[in-house]
DNA sequence: GCTACGAGCGCC
DNA sequence: AAAGGGCGCTCGTAGC
């Protein structure tokens, strides 16, 4: 018994792993994770069982169920595939009804966490320098399980898929003590939120689907060499630059346009010489645009469960600051998935994608966001007390920023900025724009795209000069962090640089060098690294921990909540419930970050918005 | 035929 | 010395 005390993990955990058919028409990226379970030739050929005193590789029909524990947990890599595949099983009676975990653990999740690999075989590799051969997977594509006895490679299959669960569960016993619980309860909430989906107004999408698809025939009409072939007979892609470069010159242009980039100065310039292409280079942006939007609005579509919801995508711990990120992790090719953090945000092209978004019946969306969460951390992370006071007092943050570095000492800034103001107006944008922009070390060049695109400021290059010294000269706490966390890497060279931060975890740069700049490895690239990323990087990752903490609240006080996009979470509520109620468990300041006036715009929408 | 990568564009 | 950052998806092209 003493040596089960000394167990830093759960003996009633077994990793599973479940190997499906599928070939290159029927997988993921065609269906999405729901659709391929529930498609007529799913098959679950085998499933792998790891842990206390059971090694099992086989059909999941001759499974030693019986032989697992009262209470007994699974581990699984990538839970967003395994947890729908159990169930499938169940309802296909391969697997018994009363089988079930007690509950779910995903070692993906956790190698995220961990060391921002998320494939089991990249996280081996980093955890424990092992390459895992996949070479099996990819031989069994278009292959059933007796095609496989039939080729002799059954005994292959099987090892390989004992290996998954080996590596799985030895992921969970080595580091499961490392993954906080808060985390392992945002992995569980990321699961539920894609698991549960969202509400689709299919007539509006379909007739939405039907004005992107005219505006986008529309569009086909103006590349000249659209459905045209090459001299192989191979089709000519609409969006092809060597065909538009053929056809500029062809068409009396000396060079080729520099780009076909919506907006480029470059393009412009170029467009002003030669003004016969530029219906053509128009035609090939509403082309790129309406394709992309249709392709993900007939992803959507394609989606829908019988019940009239779409389960979306989200992955806990995306970005290497832990933020989530959109996408699915099944597949190397990134393809076929929607991503919720990105649909556009207003109508385009006569269709209003996150109209198609909404509620259950008898229930409403509490869209929650919260204020300037940046800039906030910021402030908290340089101990700027001074700004934050102000805004506790509050005071809107652009116009503590205001009064306190610009000279403001009016009236009420915003309201005077909304009314139109000749004098607050452009003071407003100005702050706002360095209190969102500047933080980061923005140069000045790059300052006046990020102020326009924040704050809608248009401004000229020595003006953009003068507000970044200006926010560097009166905000020397916010210069001198960055000074310090670029001085920490350099202590780092040759070894992993560690940024713990306020919260229950640390950002880890792995590998410092110096090629030039300074440099180090971020999940499998390798990247440039200086004060004023630094800066950003944990700036945002604070955030994502604030808004983390209060999705677990959320969740324990039982509001259901469907995504977040990085300061906004969506919640799905009874028609008739409180507002307040989400309001006050999210500005609720983290024992962490005492004292930060935090604050969420809420809002009821009947879609999402 | 497959993979890798950049361009372009959508979001916060 | 100076440098905003974080994502994902589609397409086209190049290279193996």
């Amino acid at each position: 018994m003493s040596n089960l005390n000394k167990l830093n993990y759960d003996p009633l955990v077994y990793a599973l792993d479940f190997e499906t058919y599928y070939d290159s028409e029927y997988g993921i990226s065609n269906y999405g994770a729901w659709g391929y379970v529930h498609h007529p030739k799913f098959d679950a050929y085998l499933i792998s069982i790891v842990g206390d005193g059971i090694e099992y590789v086989g059909p999941p029909k001759e499974a030693p169920w019986h032989l697992l524990p009262a209470g007994w947990k699974a581990a699984v890599h990538n839970q967003g595939f395994e947890r729908l595949v159990f169930p499938r099983c169940q309802e296909l009676r391969t697997i018994p009804k009363d089988a079930a975990p007690a509950g779910w653990l995903c070692t993906l999740d956790l190698s995220a966490y961990l060391c921002r690999h998320r494939s089991l075989h990249d996280a081996v590799l980093s955890l424990y320098g092992v390459e895992v051969d996949k070479g099996m997977r990819d031989y069994m594509r278009g292959k059933t399980w007796s095609d496989a006895v039939t080729a002799g490679k059954a005994e292959e299959l099987k090892k390989y898929a004992l290996d998954d669960s080996r590596w799985c569960l030895k992921l969970y016993r080595d580091f499961n003590t490392s993954w906080p619980q808060i985390e392992q309860e945002l992995s569980e909430i990321t699961f539920q939120e894609t698991a549960r989906g969202v509400a689709i107004n299919e007539k509006l999408l379909d007739s939405g689907i039907q004005n992107v698809q005219n505006a986008n025939d529309e569009a086909k009409k103006g590349i000249p060499w659209f459905g045209e072939e090459d001299e192989k007979g191979k089709e000519v892609k609409p969006l092809s630059v060597l065909a538009l470069k053929k056809f500029c010159l062809e068409n009396g242009c000396e060079t080729k346009p520099p780009s076909t980039e919506d907006g480029d100065p470059l393009l412009e310039a170029w467009l002003s010489n030669n003004e016969h292409i530029r219906p053509v280079i128009k035609a090939m942006q509403t082309y790129r645009s309406t394709n992309a939007l249709l392709k993900k609005a007939c992803t959507i579509r394609a989606r829908i469960r019988p019940d009239g919801t779409f389960p979306h995508d989200l992955k806990y711990g995306g970005a290497h600051t832990l933020r989530w990120s959109g996408g699915w992790d099944e597949g190397r090719a990134e393809s076929g998935s929607v991503n919720v953090q990105n649909l556009p945000g207003s109508e385009m092209y006569g269709l209003h994608l996150r109209k198609c978004f909404v509620p259950r019946p008898g229930f409403k969306f509490i869209g929650a966001d919260y204020s300037q969460i940046e800039p906030r951390c910021l402030w908290w992370l340089v101990g700027d007390w001074e700004t934050l006071a102000l805004i506790k007092q509050g005071l809107n943050p652009y116009e503590a920023y205001s009064r306190k570095n610009l000279g403001w000492d009016g009236g009420s800034l915003k309201a005077l900025a909304k009314a139109g103001d000749a004098k607050a107006l452009p003071i407003y944008k100005t702050a706002k724009a360095a209190v969102l922009g500047a933080g980061y070390g923005c140069g000045a060049e790059k300052f006046i795209t990020v102020a326009k695109q924040m704050a809608d400021l248009n401004i000229t290059l020595p003006e953009a000069e003068r507000i970044v010294a200006e926010f560097r000269r009166t905000n020397p706490k916010i210069t001198k962090f960055w000074k310090t966390l670029e001085n920490g890497m350099r202590r780092s060279i040759g070894e992993d640089y560690l940024i713990e931060l306020p919260s229950w975890r640390s950002m880890r740069y792995r590998n410092v060098k110096v090629f030039g700049g300074l440099t180090c490895q971020v999940g499998d690239k390798i990247v440039k690294t200086w004060g004023g990323k630094l800066c950003e990087n944990v700036t945002q990752a604070v955030a994502r921990d604030v808004i983390g903490e209060a999705l677990v609240r959320l969740e324990k006080a039982g509001i259901r909540t469907l995504f977040t996009v990085h300061d906004e979470v969506i919640c799905e509520v009874p028609l008739d419930f409180d507002n307040k109620i989400v309001e006050q468990l999210m500005i609720e300041a983290p024992d962490w970050l005492p004292g930060i006036p935090l604050e969420v715009e809420i809002k009821d929408m009947e879609y999402y918005k």
